[in-house]
DNA sequence: CATCACGCTGTTTTT
DNA sequence: CAGCGTGATG
């Protein structure tokens, strides 16, 4: 065959097999660093070279943006036909042949996608509908159902057994969690409505129902890759075995280190059980790395080495000089900030672009103090994670009109839309939409509608609608005219509408490169701009990345500063120490860590620096102190020969024994020690506060300067009146 | 029935 | 602190 890459020559042996197995299942094991993208590039190239039509290659990844990616990295070294190929997420897939199926599961193909907050905004509507008894907790709120609902869904178990492991707090509450299940199923189908999990679910149903289908789609997608697999669910396990059922030509790609989505029912254990799936899998590793250094290297080894299962792997570089991985341990977040700011500058003055750092994190907020300092210092940065442009209420309200347009039975819209109008709420939006839904916009009378007497809001919302509903209405002109609409609303609504505003003149940019509104509604829920910095950063050419550990997926710095705040828990949380959540944060760490090419900072702020035994009897768990805590005192110092704080007469918190002072004193129940509500209290951890309450249980509530309200043991607590 | 004021509670990550 | 639920008020 003629090729006009010189494949041996740019791989390495494992690479090479992997590019070259075309044929037949394999499960690609590859470790952090190892060349995972660019395998599946050059294998995209090599099918293509091979005569492959590229419409048959389906590449699934964990964002649509990955698929373009590699796509376009692959059309620079063949041709321009591996754009052509099939590639996005799982769900953007089910979702583009349910439009085209959804007739054969009784659904109409007009329905509307739903997001995480319309889907808690209906079960809010349920609990309302049906009764309660009130018993010992409160019925859990509509976040925790939905992920209640959500984590049963994509872990296929009944919501009892799930209940039992994870929400043992609601295990009196089975019954009516279950009802709600049932209804919201029912509403979903009656309202024409999917959320992101009914897409995957019906879509392996239309598989695994329709032979037909099958046949059909297992023709147009005879070789099939998947990227990240150890973060693929049990439906999407199944997914893939129904679509490789024919031809078998399934390449799936996945490091079982660095699976952190199992809190939306990932398992990483799919990649063992890949090849009970397909027979004759062929099993390629990908061992060595050509990112990292060796120290930073040794660090994620020891880490994984603990974990408790996985595919045994030792990653090992070729780099073997470098620094070793730092922790830096400052007393509070501004602290912090500063030293991360100052070491970005230092590195920036060396000539290191900012593109090539990265400061991350697991929750948004974490950078807050690092955000405040980038600022000031005029440090152009874009953070990815935590607020969704989407999820904000003004850019819902917005696309609420554009939705019934699309699709007039989205009740969930209309209500929405109605309840911006004065004087209607839950129970008068509800009626209306009764009435409403389905209606033509053309023919309604207003008049007629219940509460519709008279009512001007209502007439202007018609005359919106009627003009949004013109056959031809460009994406761009129908967010217009709705804009036009919703701004009264809107300086009425927020205090903040001029930031709003700027947002809602993005969304008209935006929808000004669609030709269909559908098309531009369905591509928001599944493909968002991934934040509102996100959007900004087209302007700027080089600025640092800030990022959540989960939205870092598929990028990699040479220099990574690690924010790992310590979140307080309440000991009742079932995550308090469980060994699960160790596991995560470890294969958390493990990410962090390995996106990091050269130089590695673990940021360890604040309250972290108490020795592990008063973070326990404060009835708090650390991120980092939890693994730290795992590892052996000799590795730790093995780890961190180098650290900063070494420098400085740094001695390792955690394998010191509790100061004399403090362990020998008696600890007084707060309540015997003189303590009444009120009085002004000193903290080990918290510093000051101030005693709000006496609860039963032996617990007081106490609300600290800098920390809030806390919730603590008088048992195991040390406050000292001032 | 909508809206307001007050009190209570507490992790977070994404398609 | 902030978001939610509850109970009182309009």
């Amino acid at each position: 065959m003629q090729t006009s890459i010189d494949y041996e020559s740019v791989l390495n042996p494992s690479q090479l097999e992997a590019v070259k197995t075309v044929e037949g299942p394999v499960l690609v094991i590859a470790g952090a660093g190892s060349g995972k993208t660019r395998t599946l590039v050059y294998r995209l190239a090599y099918l293509v070279e091979s005569g492959v039509p590229p419409e048959a290659i389906l590449l699934l990844t964990f964002t649509r943006k990955a698929a373009g990616e590699m796509m376009e990295r692959a059309a620079g070294l063949a041709d321009d036909r591996c754009k052509q190929a099939s590639g996005g997420t799982f769900h953007s897939l089910a979702h583009r042949i349910l439009r085209s199926y959804a007739g054969v599961l009784g659904f109409d193909t007009n329905f509307t996608i739903l997001d995480r907050s319309d889907m808690e905004e209906i079960l809010q509507a349920l609990v309302q509908e049906i009764e309660i008894e009130k018993k010992g907790v409160r019925f859990p709120k509509r976040a925790t159902l939905a992920s209640i609902l959500s984590k049963m869904t994509n872990t296929q178990i009944t919501i009892s057994e799930l209940m039992k492991d994870e929400y043992s707090q609601f295990l009196e509450y089975i019954p009516e969690i279950e009802k709600i299940e049932k209804l919201y199923k029912d509403y979903k189908k009656g309202n024409q409505l999917m959320d992101y999990d009914d897409l995957l679910i019906f879509f392996r149903q239309l598989l695994s129902e329709n032979e037909e289908i099958r046949e059909e789609l297992g023709r147009r997608y005879s070789y099939i890759m998947v990227d990240e697999y150890q973060d693929t669910n049990g439906i999407q396990a199944d997914i893939i075995k129904w679509l490789g059922l024919g031809r078998g030509n399934v390449m799936v790609v996945g490091d079982d280190s660095q699976s952190i989505y199992s809190f939306r029912g990932a398992n990483y254990q799919n990649m063992f059980s890949f090849p009970d799936m397909f027979e004759h899998t062929k099993v390629i590793k990908l061992e060595e790395n050509y990112r990292s250094t060796q120290p930073i290297l040794t660090l994620t080894n020891t880490l994984m080495d603990q974990a408790r299962d996985r595919y045994t792997k030792c990653l090992f570089t070729k780099r073997k000089d470098g620094n070793n991985p730092r922790l830096i341990d400052v007393k509070t977040g501004p602290e912090q900030a500063s030293f991360i700011c100052r070491t970005v500058r230092e590195y920036q003055n060396d000539g290191m672009p900012l593109k090539e750092m990265a400061i991350l994190f697991r929750s948004a907020f974490h950078s807050f103090d690092v955000e405040l300092e980038l600022s000031r210092q005029g440090i152009q940065f874009v953070k990815y994670g935590g607020f969704k442009f989407m999820e904000s209420a003004h850019i819902k309200d917005l696309l609420a009109h554009l939705r019934i347009i699309v699709n007039k039975n989205d009740s969930v819209s209309w209500g929405r839309t109605l309840r911006l109008l004065p004087n209607i709420g839950q129970k008068k939006s509800q009626a209306i939409t009764n009435w409403i839904r389905g209606q033509d916009f053309n023919s309604w009378e207003v008049d007629k509608c219940p509460s519709g007497k008279n009512n001007e809001g209502l007439k202007a919302l018609a005359v919106v609608l009627k003009e949004l509903s013109k056959d031809a209405i460009s994406p761009k002109n129908a967010v217009e005219i709705a804009n036009k609409y919703y701004d009264p609303i809107l300086k009425e609504r927020f205090d903040d509408f001029p930031r709003r505003q700027k947002d809602l003149k993005q969304l008209v940019l935006m929808a000004g490169r669609y030709n269909k509104l559908r098309q531009f509604l369905d591509d928001l829920a599944l493909d968002p701009p991934a934040s509102k910095a996100d959007i900004d950063s087209d302007q700027a050419n080089d600025f640092l990345t800030l990022s959540t550990v989960h939205s870092a997926k598929g990028l990699e710095w040479s220099v990574v500063f690690i924010i790992w705040l310590m979140e307080g828990y309440f000991p009742s949380s079932k995550a308090y120490a469980s060994i699960d959540s160790i596991e995560e944060e470890r294969r958390m760490i493990y990410v962090a860590a390995t996106r990091a090419k050269d130089e590695l900072f673990l940021c360890y702020p604040g309250m972290e620096t108490l020795p592990v035994w008063q973070l326990a009897d404060v009835g708090y768990r650390t991120g980092l102190s939890s693994f730290i805590q795992a590892l052996p005192g000799d590795i730790l110092d093995g780890i961190f020969p180098g650290s900063y704080l070494k420098k400085s007469g740094y001695k390792n918190p955690f394998s010191r024994p509790a100061p004399s002072n403090i362990r020998k004193k008696k600890i007084q129940p707060v309540s015997k020690s003189g303590l009444r509500q009120g009085d002004r209290v000193t903290h080990p951890a918290f510093g000051k506060g101030v005693i709000a309450k006496f609860k039963e249980n032996e617990k007081v509530e106490v609300i600290f300067s800098n920390y809030g309200r806390k919730l603590l043991h008088m048992k195991y607590t040390t406050l000292e009146k001032i």
